[in-house]
DNA sequence: TCTACCATCTGTAGTAACTACAGATTCAAG
DNA sequence: CTTGAATCTGTAGTTACTACAGATGGTAGA
């Protein structure tokens, strides 16, 4: 609205749904440039506006802050290397992939002790035999 | 080998595949019972392997530790009441599927940019447009 | 003018679930 | 007697925030 588009630290999270605590953490670990002062308040222009929405929709995709500040260097360092960053996004998404393939592991496992207890076939628990099963010897294969 | 089948530390680490340090971590924050001492070291029995083995199970099943505690609150507390134990499972389930939602969320924009990015048809570097877009104007939906 | 309130400030500590030391002992074997 | 492996205690670091406590500043209403 203002001509300088210069707000404050609370207009800046209301824009970007990020938290006014997160703001300054990440101006603390370097994630964001210092800002400039109006009196003891932060200032923050339609520029900052964009590099904490760029922060955001990263992480939303689960890159980590290091990967982020990657990220940044390569979007802003003159000539953005794209093969760079397809290289990180892709190791990123391979990581990904991995963690969804752990979670659907988990998600068959209680999914069936659930069923299995729903179903009341079974003389005890469904999931507290899965988990005791091998108490008798654990034997690492 | 032994009669008594009393371990050491490293021993119990072995055969439950749990870290030893992890081991001391679990007894401090009260998941794991007080061992007795064989002079300075601790002393395990084959309950402790039991018990070790069960909580290293839950943890693969991707129970948080005061859910572990719960678990184990149930297991051992008389009748165990598997209803309650089948709550907790589904409830956990729940949150598993949730976050598996999210990673395939990601997943697909990461797969998405990579494969645009291969395909080599856009002008800019897909992923470092989708991370830039809105900056502009970041309206919240 | 006084007072209340709101946003902001700095700085520190807490969260989850480990992991990684440093530095001291102790046990058994050669 | 010395060496090495295993164990001990205690503390600090990790990730990405979040949650205060306590101070300060500017504005708006009575």
């Amino acid at each position: 609205m203002a001509a300088s588009g210069a707000i404050q630290i609370g207009e800046l999270s209301r824009r970007t749904g990020c938290n006014i605590e997160t703001i300054r953490y990440y101006e603390r670990i370097g994630l964001l440039p210092t800002p400039s002062r109006r009196g003891r308040f932060r200032s923050y222009a339609r520029e900052d506006v964009a590099r904490l929405g760029f922060v955001r929709r990263a992480r939303e995709l689960g890159f980590t802050l290091d990967e982020v500040r990657a990220l940044l260097g390569l979007a802003n360092g003159g000539e953005s290397r794209c093969a760079d960053v397809r290289d990180l996004a892709a190791s990123h998404l391979k990581d990904v992939r991995e963690r969804i393939a752990d979670l659907e592991r988990m998600e068959r496992v209680l999914a069936d002790s659930v069923r299995a207890c729903d179903a009341g076939l079974e003389p005890g628990c469904p999931l507290l035999d899965a988990l005791g099963a091998g108490s008798r010897d654990a034997e690492a294969a």
